[in-house]
DNA sequence: CTAATTATGGACATTATAAGTCTATAATAA
DNA sequence: TTATTATAGACTTATAATGTCCATAATTAG
């Protein structure tokens, strides 16, 4: 019932990444990794996923890092959940009943109402 | 980001004995079990909870079994999930940065809302 | 009363998944 | 061309949910 530790890692990875934009640096992941106590090759994982779908850019080499994309403000938290995550379930009926089941109605209310709000909150409201 | 399998089939036991709740008879455990194809006695552990919560009410001896108190009605799949799986968080930062975190405050409020929306869904909206 | 029936509780085993490590490889810029 | 950075795969570890087994307690039909 709980979202992993590792979105939690990246929201406040890239919230970092927003913090310091500005500067014009990139970060790598030892800073990020050092920052949040986190080691370094575990989350290089979870940022990898990141990448993979564009949230942030990565740039190999010397003085490289990570860095955020031109659109960084149109990520939401929903996005970043999906990337690491994959899609939020609540509820997962372990007795398919289909759509006739009540109870499997009922919960998806919930949980469409949860991931409507996840996506109205902006990466911007991290700042 | 589930709710557990446990409370699925809290929900769906109790959900059985609303629907035969005017038949009067009480509903023993392999009834249940069988109904919902769960070994019964791992379905005795969860309902156990139920019966701790006063959500249904546990008969033993011959022609025993588990039936629903008078104020069933009032019962919530909230309730039916605290109990099963305790209070649902979604989200544990692991960086307690306290309050004046953004991230908890804005996963806080998601969940908020997750929890009154639970509330609201009673038991009778499973007949 | 007593025997059959039902629930409860504790210890244990199993499984699934998240979390984390290690190491080799690829990419890039100083 | 070398140092620095990210990526990727195989692997281990940790943790919690799930499930089993068996002994015990409670209750009621007969």
């Amino acid at each position: 019932m709980k979202f992993s530790r590792g979105t939690d890692y990246a929201l406040h990875s890239i919230a970092y990444l927003v913090s310091r934009k500005d500067s014009g640096e990139k970060i790598p992941v030892q800073d990020l990794a050092s920052k949040l106590d986190v080691s370094s090759t575990y989350l290089s994982k979870i940022l990898a996923r990141l990448v993979k779908h564009k949230y942030i850019i990565a740039n190999s080499g010397a003085k490289g890092g990570y860095s955020l994309p031109a659109d960084w403000a149109d990520i939401s938290v929903y996005d970043v959940i999906v990337a690491i995550d994959g899609e939020p379930t609540l509820f997962e009926d372990s007795f398919n009943h289909g759509h006739e089941c009540k109870i499997q109605r009922l919960m998806m209310e919930v949980e469409t109402d949860m991931v409507q709000s996840l996506k109205e909150k902006s990466i911007k409201d991290l700042i």
